[in-house]
DNA sequence: CGACTCCTTGACAGCGTTCAACAGTAGTGG
DNA sequence: CCACTACTGTTGAACGCTGTCAAGGAGTCG
């Protein structure tokens, strides 16, 4: 009951989804994790899966000398640590003070198992967009330019948070330049640009986190590069 | 029985998993590509469950520029095609001439809901080492330097090869590129910076595709950046 | 209010791309 | 068998995008 309401509040584009994954084993109920710290670490033994009630998560790897990706950022309703194996293979972070739902969780696909098609087909769903926003990750960061990348970045959470007037990003520069494979710098630059070329909006009286997309269509367009003959730079590459 | 035969004989580390698979499925027999040709398309319907008798397969996105980003190589025993949905979300095709082992497939992780363990725990298998290599692949696309990236490559194909003494590299420079998110003559280069390291040997009255490892402890160490960790965060000098 | 972090901007450098030339190899047909 | 051709791969030189370093401003939180 608790679950079933509070659940349908906050996720209405993913009604339900941690019900069902629920039903069959033990909601532990709710936590709050303070902003900065680790949810869960790389190779951790996966007990949970985790719904955020309120607040946003960053997924990520980190190699020895401390360069880092974020594999994902998870917002309100989304639900992360399914995906993972036994063990986990990426570090969760509360990027703000967050609540998140946990409930216990078997190996993957073990509720499967148990004739239970409406959680087996979430469980498909959730692990068949993972696998689709990944592999379209790879490409971002194998083939696209910094502009394009952060244009990406603003096209995906803008649409995520619902297109809303104001878009009020969770998380900071840091995090945006480690998603995206750049540097705080570049990001910062990016978003000047934009700005110049009247895409967006930044500061204005609002925090640096706050954007106002004032361009949506031409957001769009710089997602991908539109092959401009005259600037040869690392895009045009027909062949 | 011909299949049970033919899929042990090629794919001892990943013994009968299309066998699992196809079992509750209709095997529809080989199917040989040539060289070059699409095995299926990106946006396809997903029909088939492929595993390679013998050649090699690559899976790639492409961007409407022509921009290129090579997912996944197939080799010989791998399966591919089984972590897709309804639809394909990558173009797969052969490197070189190749035979495959084609099964019709139901929707994903339908042979679930069917009490068969074994292939469950297949499908679950691969879907997780599937979802572990893109992992890994963000990492190296985000955040590691190009000797690193040939490296890593080299270490990968290697081990998949069983560590052979010449190692034949189905794929040429060009699909080496865009798997490691660079151009050719910056991955010909970093061959040449690791022949000349000693770790390597490529040439010498061999195919520029055959390629010996002449000190893998060596290769190991250039695949993470690892040394200094006070210094900048991206990586230290090559040289 | 002060110390801290976050963000932006500028100057510069470096790594990887682009462009170009050349050598090696494979495929083809005479 | 040898030309002829197309393709693949290597290497050099110059460019440029992005990283690095530095400085300063803006916001945050004690």
């Amino acid at each position: 009951m608790f679950i079933q309401v509070s659940v349908n509040e906050i996720a209405k584009h993913v009604p339900g989804q941690l019900n069902e994954l629920a039903r069959q084993n033990a909601i532990w109920g709710e936590f709050k994790y303070p902003r900065g710290s680790e949810i869960f670490g790389e190779g951790e033994p996966a007990k949970y899966v985790y719904q955020i009630r309120e607040g946003a998560v960053r997924t990520s790897k980190r190699l020895s000398d401390g360069r880092r990706q974020i594999g994902a950022f998870s917002l309100r309703g989304d639900i992360f640590g399914v995906e993972d194996g036994e063990v986990h293979r990426f570090t969760a972070e509360a990027i703000v003070n967050t609540t998140v739902l946990v409930a216990k969780r078997r190996s993957l696909f073990a509720e499967l198992a148990n004739d239970d098609i409406s959680a087996a087909n979430n469980v498909r769903d959730l692990v068949t967009r993972t696998l689709e926003r990944v592999e379209n990750h790879l490409l971002l960061l194998g083939r696209q330019n910094s502009v394009e990348r952060v244009a990406a970045f603003l096209f995906e959470i803008d649409r995520r948070l619902g297109q809303p007037k104001v878009m009020v990003l969770p998380m900071g520069r840091r995090d945006i330049a480690d998603y995206l494979g750049l540097t705080v710098e570049t990001v910062s630059r990016a978003l000047s640009i934009l700005r110049d070329e009247g895409v967006l909006s930044v500061g204005r009286g609002l925090t640096q986190r706050e954007i106002v997309l004032r361009d949506r269509p031409k957001l769009g367009e710089k997602r991908v590069c539109q092959s401009d003959p005259e600037r040869r730079s690392r895009c045009p590459r027909l062949s």
